[in-house]
DNA sequence: TTGACATATTCCGATATGGACATATATTCC
DNA sequence: GGAATATATGTCCATATCGGAATATGTCAA
């Protein structure tokens, strides 16, 4: 087997770097894939075959509007990855010291119980 | 030129779901090969090969401990992942209604002058 | 219909992948 | 030294990728 296919899931379809920029792009407001093209500087064919994969998971979106077709953004695909990437936050300042990470877990603990913002 | 390498980022590198459990298998505990490639129930070879990926992008420590090496999280590589998705979280729920949008950045606005908990 | 414009698809080549298997390297113990 | 254990590396294969170039499809307007 080779590596899985970009249109797996959104982890693969973004692992590509035009298609993360793709997505902020559509933040906000639709876009046809011309703009897009030129907005990323690469050709309208390769900017064609990123939306499919981004269509075919589902992250995008498209409208047709005459003779255009407005892409727009569907970040609820976004989820699992954020879920996913979350779980390490309180990870970011590890630095290594098992016994600090005891510390952590007791301060989590505490947490759980009472306090609230 | 094919698809990027996984060893080009955290992004291409955590897109393999393998990879993926092996940086949550290490949250708070460092682990040898062995007992990650059972707990993941694939070879020893593999789970090296994963290790090597992993530890290129630099989400992963190794320790020598006699004849077993230990690898640790090194989660810090997974920040600009969590940046980028972040990005996105006030979109989850939107219903690709235009208006909608436009409500959603005047809300912001207010936001932004008066704050309010 | 013809022409202009917007977008999608196909063909090509180079490359790196993940998995299985065999084997190499390294460490410990006798 | 030699055996046992733990880990890393190398080879094979099938497959899907990204990029470019050419071309197909689709829509509008006169």
């Amino acid at each position: 087997m080779a590596r899985a296919a970009t249109t797996t899931d959104a982890f693969n379809a973004v692992a590509e770097p035009q298609r993360r920029r793709i997505l902020v792009l559509l933040k906000g407001r639709e876009r046809p894939v011309n703009e897009l093209a030129r907005a990323l500087g690469i050709t309208q064919p390769r900017t064609s075959k990123h939306l499919r994969v981004l269509r075919e998971v589902g992250l995008v979106r498209v409208r047709e509007a005459g003779q255009q077709r407005l892409y727009g953004l569907d970040a609820r695909g976004l989820q699992p990855m954020h879920v996913w990437v979350v779980g390490f936050e309180q990870y970011w300042n590890e630095n290594f010291d098992r016994l600090n990470e005891y510390v952590k877990k007791l301060k989590q603990k505490e947490h759980a119980d009472g306090s609230r913002s």
